[in-house]
DNA sequence: AATACGGGGGG
DNA sequence: CCCCCAGTATT
């Protein structure tokens, strides 16, 4: 039995029901791949059901407000997929609506990479494209026993010659479903059960005892760290202050209270006289208290924030100020959310 | 070719 | 604590 027998044998015994399998409608496709990237499908799952209620056509997410798009994608990561999933929404409404139907076009879309256009292509249309994902790296890297580092470009090109050789060209969406169900339920990254796969007699790097080191990948650069004082706007109507984001970088485009950047702690007085520099300030009376004196640490891919957050109370309304109600409409990143829900559930 | 970009889960 | 996840865009 061929390689592609094998897979789609045991895919066909060991598949999850996932509500985008059930479905050809590219809209719905590209909706579960663009949640999916770098997210495990459980955690996708909720977002997933979300915008497909919400959204049910590519014209419905094309005529929502931006803000209300990354607030359903609060919580999710990689903000940046939000804004590109709606700006592809509306190239797609531009060109009548009518989702593009081949990898070549389906590549032109915002967000949307090679294997993005590969998955929509392949599920959607039936196109003989491979996906080569994470699972498909670690997969193949370990039956075939490939060494080269799947995120540098020689790897990348050698990994995706092979998936374009092994895959069933006859069914590819069948295939390429399979092959990754596979690496994400059986051919997983620790401590795969190598006694009950299918390719056990086959497998170099089982036979090799490799299996835990491989794939290969390039070590990526260590988080750098910032220091954020939030600054939590308390007026006496119990009001507070947001901000947005600028619309790139991190968490671009979310809401969160104004912040002062440090190299570390600071005293109460130091962050008097930082907050009383700050441009947009225009001398209130106000009075000040750490709420937690300990930073609380969240962990970016490659940053460390480290956060403070500062009740501020002063005494009087300003023009720009909003209430908890409001705040908590907003699309906000999980370091703001975590506060807040802590803050003002205790509090109110 | 390297870096930016989240958050959660698992060992 | 470290690694990984249905990656893409930018530098």
């Amino acid at each position: 039995m061929s390689f592609q027998q094998q897979l789609i044998k045991w895919y066909d015994i060991h598949k999850r029901d996932l509500p985008w399998r059930s479905t050809q409608d590219p809209y719905r496709i590209w909706l579960s791949e663009v949640i999916l990237q770098q997210t495990r499908v459980n955690q996708g799952l909720p977002y997933y059901n979300r915008f497909v209620e919400t959204y049910p056509t590519v014209r419905d997410l094309a005529a929502a407000p931006q803000e209300d798009v990354l607030k359903l994608w609060q919580g999710l990561g990689y903000y940046s997929r939000a804004r590109n999933l709606h700006a592809a929404a509306q190239q797609v409404v531009e060109m009548g609506g009518i989702f593009p139907d081949s990898y070549k076009d389906l590549l032109k879309l915002k967000g949307v990479g090679d294997y993005t256009a590969a998955a929509i292509a392949s599920f959607a249309f039936h196109e003989a494209v491979p996906v080569v994902d994470g699972n498909v790296y670690r997969v193949l890297s370990r039956i075939y026993g490939i060494s080269t580092a799947i995120n540098v470009t020689a790897g990348v090109k050698e990994f995706k010659n092979l998936a374009i050789r092994l895959m069933d060209h006859n069914q590819p969406h069948v295939y390429n479903q399979a092959i990754m169900e596979f690496g994400a339920m059986q051919c997983v990254p620790r401590n795969p059960d190598c006694t009950v796969c299918p390719f056990k007699d086959d497998c170099m790097a089982y036979k090799d005892q490799r299996i835990e080191e491989l794939p290969v990948k390039i070590k990526k650069t260590k988080a750098k760290n910032l220091h954020h004082h939030y600054i939590v706007l308390q007026t006496p109507q119990d009001k507070t202050l947001l901000q947005e984001r600028p619309q790139s970088g991190i968490w671009a485009g979310l809401f969160e209270f104004p912040f002062i950047e440090s190299d570390g702690a600071l005293l109460s007085v130091e962050f008097r006289d930082k907050l009383q520099e700050q441009e947009w300030w225009s001398g209130f009376r106000f009075r000040e208290s750490v709420y937690n004196q300990d930073p609380i640490i969240h962990k970016l891919s490659h940053r460390k924030i480290h956060a403070y957050f500062w009740i501020v109370e002063i005494d009087q309304e300003i023009e720009e100020g909003i209430t908890i109600q409001q705040a908590f409409q907003k699309p906000l990143h999980i370091l703001m959310h975590r506060f807040m829900s802590s803050f003002w559930n205790s509090y109110l």
